[in-house]
DNA sequence: ACATCCCGCCATGCT
DNA sequence: AGCATGGCGGGATGT
């Protein structure tokens, strides 16, 4: 953590990650004037500039800007941040309308551009045409589950399977077009062609433009989106999804005019998929030389979805759409929209029920447009599960770092910037989930069942609401606000009251709490982005949104750009924190917190980035492996840590996924934000159940874990440690669980969430070996037990990263080493996690390591190890 | 030289 | 016809 926090890394991370200066100005810009706003595009230059910006600056080079104008000011990937910093990643169930011509006109681009983005974000339901020239956004309500169909549907269509082969032959460049079609048709068999996957909720409403029969873009990000969610290690390479893709396309004369016109739509749709932060770009060093490829950092568990996606004919018929030209589904979607979005809903459970029902009594007592109104909505809005999950996530957390202080407080400085903006609720689920072995659980359970309702608000993600509910309902778990936590383990579960109170709006900028738009804001805020910049974006795009666009503009007050107000804020807000945890006025204070983490005071952004960085280098390896076309070894014993490479992209996912969101929020969001405890109801049974659901649909060992660690400037060698820890499990809980079985079905688990989570401590879920992942080679110097190396994997960051002292120009090495749990006593029933600690002598950024594992409980292990290699680069 | 991918022509299909 | 969409690929720009 340490190194994370130098400053210096900051500015240069600026340079590193093209998002963050652009994001930053976005936000400055949202924030400070429309004017400003409208002009971005001019104003921003380099990625040089960093957060400290000022709008005048801005404007200053307004003029010459122009001329400076470089092709990337205009990159769809910009323009998209640009177009999302209007509006809120979670907005309230108040549907905002997007007309194209007034962000065309506002954006200043053509409205080609605007197609482009369009398209991509209506593939995962965040806006959906409502009209002509009209957008409805949904933001990231609906994501999780549209990831989760998307998943399903591309594993019906092994794409996970395709790529393998793929890289197989690639590998052994046997690669040739036609032969990959026939060998798709005859392995896909089910469907070469994929619809458009529709969404419950979503469907297109205008019949016009359902007609249209293409969308081929649409239905290209949709499966690009689903090559990540099936592939293992979450990696996909630009040419294997191009030749995926084409060889979907009917037969077609497969010449390298489609491929390069494939690619070129690729980049089209990564750049929005970036500019969401779902995917990262990054090079793998293949035998053939440095490919481009695309790392999804996005949630990774999704939700209910499985449910659905494997009662196939339901799922088909209801939740996914595919979407024929015909009229006949047109007219279907139309219908079913309210319907088929009932259906789905249901699926979940009685979650959505409870949250359906949650909703609509906020509906009623909250204006629409009045700003508590929106927090209480936006938590019902919002899926409960990821809610949900975030909140077993923060446990997990806190109780960890109750269990061991010293880490923990590491871990959260470093977490701090970026986590916070990382924590997205449904990653952070994911991640909580993932990392902590059933230790929360069990606590939790035998916890006296407590009485408050978990509301995640929407407005600030990183704060949960709680309402006092019935009590003595279920277990609760409680949570416990970082900076408590540090002190403090369980102790203080703080009353619900918090959360209401610190519902309340108030500006950060001083717009007038009252105004419709802080309410936006807060829902944005909550979303939870990696960048720094999504933060500012969020507020800016917060306060925009509410309103549209109009709106905003012609209200000068509800900037904030100024950066006073946020070194004001944002010292209120230390004030607030040093006092007390619990004490969290207003949602907007942790908007501020975030932005005050990347305020000067805080490493920022660039800490923020390096610790994407190193997350994704965790990641990498393994995907870079399997990109590599590094056969895959099916098989891989199982026993011990289960080398698989399954199991490994898994691990490193969750893994990742953990640190991730671990990392960041505790000591970002949790410290600062959360308040002093949540509670956290949770069932037995609906764990169970869950765990068995996971289980069955997928089952993953977590047992060993890889991590790799890339080095930065050094040498692969030398830097790459992978330490496996192991969790265990103490509570018996997590064995009774286990020990009955429950089906998964709907009725069983309230939060889906909650259920992944604990399901995930325990390590229940085991994947089956097999599939895709294979083994890379092994390599085994690193791993020490049973590991088996993976295999190496070089990735060359895609911008030369300032860290490598070394070598800026050279490839970083990545080796991801997996150890097999074996070491670990499954006796305790639980799956270890192996964390990877690995303390990086030679990369200042590696420095995070955890403490390995820590029998006892929960430990919490944070991947440390920043690569050099940026993951994106623009 | 190659990787990215912006730009906008022009087809498509609705109104 | 006029307009909204958006496929498509030339060719500019970045590395």
């Amino acid at each position: 953590m340490g190194p994370f926090t130098t400053p210096k890394k900051r500015v240069e991370a600026g340079s590193v990650d093209p998002w963050t200066p652009t994001s930053n100005l976005k936000m400055l810009i949202s924030a400070a004037s429309p004017e400003i706003r409208n002009r971005e595009k001019e104003l921003c230059m380099d990625a040089d500039d960093r957060d400290g910006l000022d709008p005048t600056q801005d404007s200053e080079n307004g003029d010459e800007s122009e001329k400076m104008i470089s092709r990337k000011d205009k990159s769809l990937g910009l323009l998209c941040h640009k177009f999302l910093a209007r509006y809120p990643d979670y907005p309230n169930s108040v549907l905002t309308d997007i007309c194209l011509d007034d962000v065309a006109t506002e954006l200043s681009v053509e409205r080609r551009r605007i197609y482009d983005i369009m398209n991509v974000l209506e593939s995962l339901h965040m806006v959906s045409r409502s009209a002509k020239n009209r957008y409805s956004w949904h933001g990231r309500t609906k994501l999780a589950e549209t990831l989760a169909i998307l998943r399903s549907v591309g594993e019906k269509h092994r794409y996970g399977q395709q790529m393998q082969q793929i890289r197989q032959r690639v590998a052994y460049r046997e690669f040739d077009f036609r032969q990959e079609e026939k060998e798709n048709e005859a392995e896909g068999g089910e469907q070469k062609e994929l619809f458009f996957v529709e969404h419950p909720g979503v469907e297109f409403k205008a019949a016009s433009v359902n007609s249209r029969k293409d969308k081929s873009l649409r239905v290209m990000s949709q499966k690009f989106v689903m090559l990540f969610l099936v592939s293992k290690p979450h990696v996909v390479s630009l040419d294997i999804a191009a030749k995926i893709l084409i060889g979907e396309d009917h037969v077609a004369d497969q010449d390298k005019s489609k491929f390069k016109t494939k690619v070129r739509r690729l980049y089209d749709i990564a750049n929005v998929l970036r500019s969401l932060k779902l995917i990262e770009k990054f090079h793998v060093m293949e035998a053939g030389g440095r490919k481009p490829a695309f790392k999804w950092t996005g949630p990774v568990e999704l939700p209910p979805v499985q449910d659905l996606s494997k009662s196939s004919p339901e799922f088909a018929s209801k939740k996914k759409r595919v979407l024929e030209p015909s009229v006949e589904n047109c007219a279907k979607n139309l219908f079913s929209s309210s319907g088929a979005k009932r259906s789905f809903t249901r699926h979940p459970s009685l979650i959505k029920l409870a949250k359906s029902i949650q909703e609509d009594r906020r509906k009623i007592n909250s204006a629409p447009s009045s700003p508590s109104k929106c927090v209480l909505g936006d938590s019902a809005n919002e899926d409960f599960p990821s809610k949900m999950a975030q909140l077993a996530a923060i446990c997990k957390i806190k109780l960890d770092q109750e269990s061991r202080p010293k880490e923990r407080d590491p871990a959260a400085e470093r977490l701090p910037p970026t986590a916070s903006d990382h924590m997205e609720p449904p990653k952070v689920p994911l991640t909580a989930a993932n990392q902590e072995p059933g230790i929360h659980l069990t606590p939790l359970a035998g916890q006296a069942p407590g009485g408050v309702t978990f509301i995640p608000t929407q407005c600030s993600p990183l704060i949960p609401v709680l309402l006092p509910q019935q009590r003595g309902n279920g277990p609760y778990a409680i949570y416990l606000h970082p900076s408590s936590l540090r002190s403090n383990v369980l102790a203080r579960p703080q009353p619900t009251s918090l959360a209401v109170r610190s519902m309340t709006f108030e500006d950060k900028t001083g717009r007038s709490p009252s105004a419709p738009s802080a309410a936006k804001s807060r829902p944005a805020s909550r979303e939870s982005d990696s960048s720094p910049l999504t933060h500012k974006r969020q507020h800016s795009s917060s306060t925009a949104e509410s309103s549209p666009s109009k709106a905003k503009r012609s209200d000068p007050n509800f900037k904030d750009g100024s950066p006073k107000l946020s070194k004001i804020l944002q010292a209120r807000l230390k004030a607030r924190r040093g006092a007390h945890l619990v004490s969290r006025p207003s949602p907007r204070a942790l908007h501020l917190d975030p932005e005050f983490v990347n305020t000067p005071g805080a490493a920022g952004p660039t800490l923020e980035h390096s610790l994407e960085n190193l997350l994704d280098r965790d990641d990498r390896p393994v995907t870079s492996d399997l990109e590599a076309g590094f056969t895959p070894v099916r098989a891989v014993p199982l026993t011990p840590g289960q080398i698989h490479s399954e199991v490994n992209d898994q691990l490193c996912r969750v893994q990742g996924r953990k640190t991730f969101g671990l990392t960041p929020s505790p000591s970002r969001s949790l410290q600062t934000l959360v308040p002093a405890g949540y509670l956290i109801p949770i069932s037995q049974q609906s764990l169970i159940s869950y765990r068995e659901l996971q289980n069955s649909a997928e089952e993953t060992n977590k047992s060993s874990s890889i991590y790799q660690t890339p080095t930065a400037g050094s040498r692969p060698a030398a830097a790459l440690e992978v330490t496996p820890t192991n969790l265990r499990l103490s509570k018996p809980l997590a064995a009774a669980a286990l020990s009955s079985p429950h089906q998964p079905s709907r009725v069983s688990s309230p939060s889906p969430a909650i259920l992944n989570f604990t399901l995930q401590n325990l390590g229940l879920i085991s994947s089956p070996g097999g599939a895709f992942g294979s083994s890379q080679p092994p390599e085994g110097a690193g791993a020490p037990l049973g590991l088996q190396p993976r295999g190496l994997v070089f990735i060359k960051p895609v911008s030369p990263v300032p860290v490598q002292p070394s070598l800026p120009g050279q490839p970083l090495t990545l080796i991801s080493l997996q150890q097999p749990l074996m070491a670990t006593p499954k006796a305790s029933g639980l799956p270890q996690h192996s964390f990877f600690h690995t303390p990086v002598p030679l990369s200042p950024l590696a420095a995070m390591v955890t403490a390995s594992g820590q029998p006892a409980s929960n430990s919490v292990y944070v991947p440390q190890r920043k690569l050099d290699v940026s993951a994106e680069d623009s």
